[in-house]
DNA sequence: GTCTATATTGAGATAGAC
DNA sequence: GTCTATCTCAATATAGAC
């Protein structure tokens, strides 16, 4: 009997959209581009339907933030788990995307203490699963944490992603290849070690 | 005769004073908390004599980088050159005030394209700079370049300065104490070690 | 759910008096 | 050089019709 449509599912469509069009406003022109305005320009909605979904702004970038962070977790925690670990963590730090939303999330944290909360959340959360699996892996790898604390492995391969990744996409040309190249060959060196050393490719120690 | 003014002089001094009180305000704040109001109050003067100095905000932001990237420069410069080079270094990339600074300033030009030009020409000077000499450095350290080349070396410094200083701002608490002193012990492991190759302490190569 | 209309606030920038 | 006054524009957010 007459047409029952499904307000829920067509919600959650829509708000995945406006999470979407956040993200790419947020890549292009930087977070200070986000605007209900211009958010809703990108899906083709008024602007106030935008608080109709996310009644603030700081509901908005929360909402981004957590999505991405929490697939983020996910894929870092697949990574630890990999054949080569190492390669893996760095395969997912390095994603251009992922790290330029990062970078621009965290500036807007900067000034939206909203949004600087959830993210020292989430840092946490992920720097604490790299840590307690580097305490097993890096003697793995022939590394001694004596030598390179877990703390300082794990920001070092989170930093460099960062800088390399914010040289790529602003285009300043600061040799990023021979970087990229260096930090590809520096990771079969090191997982080839941890072959050699008898760790089983198929499973964690 | 009669009381003769000295404009110059005080046009100077305010411009100066208009740059710390930006360099604050984006540091506090962030970058999008910079407005000709904003500033003007930080530094007692109305909002449209900041336009007198700055033209527009543009013209404020390029100041602000140009100023802090030139002392960035002539620092790294003597950094290299330093008895201990790569403690040098790292003293200058880990200063906390310049890398907050930097990355709001790289936020920033994010989507002003007058600042997006500076910071890569600056970007592109500082990381040749690096290059040349880390070419020469990391044989004196007993690092092979082959293995790791100078671009990685010089990202990773430049990325773990500015992922421990973003966390150690933003009191995300990720295990920043352990990777700082990791890292210092290592620069006193890689001095040491240039030193018992017979660099002379007291110059370069 | 989606819209129009609007209240309110603050921004960048300029004109022009002093 | 420094101010007051103001123009113009865009932002967040809400009210309320449909």
């Amino acid at each position: 009997m007459a047409t029952v449509r499904q307000p829920r599912a067509t919600t959650v469509a829509k708000r995945e959209r406006l999470l979407d069009a956040t993200e790419e406003l947020m890549l292009e022109d930087g977070y200070a581009a986000v605007s209900s305005r211009s958010v809703a320009a990108k899906v083709g909605i008024n602007a106030p339907l935008v608080h109709y979904y996310f009644p603030t702004l700081d509901d908005l970038f929360v909402a981004v933030l957590r999505r991405r962070a929490e697939a983020n977790v996910a894929r870092m925690a697949a990574a630890l788990d990999a054949d080569e670990p190492l390669r893996a963590w760095w395969a997912v730090a390095s994603d251009a995307r992922g790290s330029a939303l990062f970078v621009e999330l965290i500036a807007a944290a900067n000034h939206r203490e909203a949004l600087r909360e959830v993210v020292g959340e989430y840092a946490r959360e992920v720097r604490a699963m790299q840590m307690t699996r580097l305490a097993e892996l890096l003697p793995e790898y022939g590394l001694d944490p004596g030598e390179l604390p877990p703390a300082l492995v794990a920001t070092g391969i989170q930093g460099l992603a960062f800088a390399l990744v914010a040289d790529q996409v602003a285009g300043h040309d600061t040799a990023t290849d021979e970087a990229a190249d260096g930090m590809a060959r520096l990771l079969d060196r090191l997982e080839a070690r941890r072959r050699d050393r008898g760790v089983p490719v198929t499973g964690r120690a």
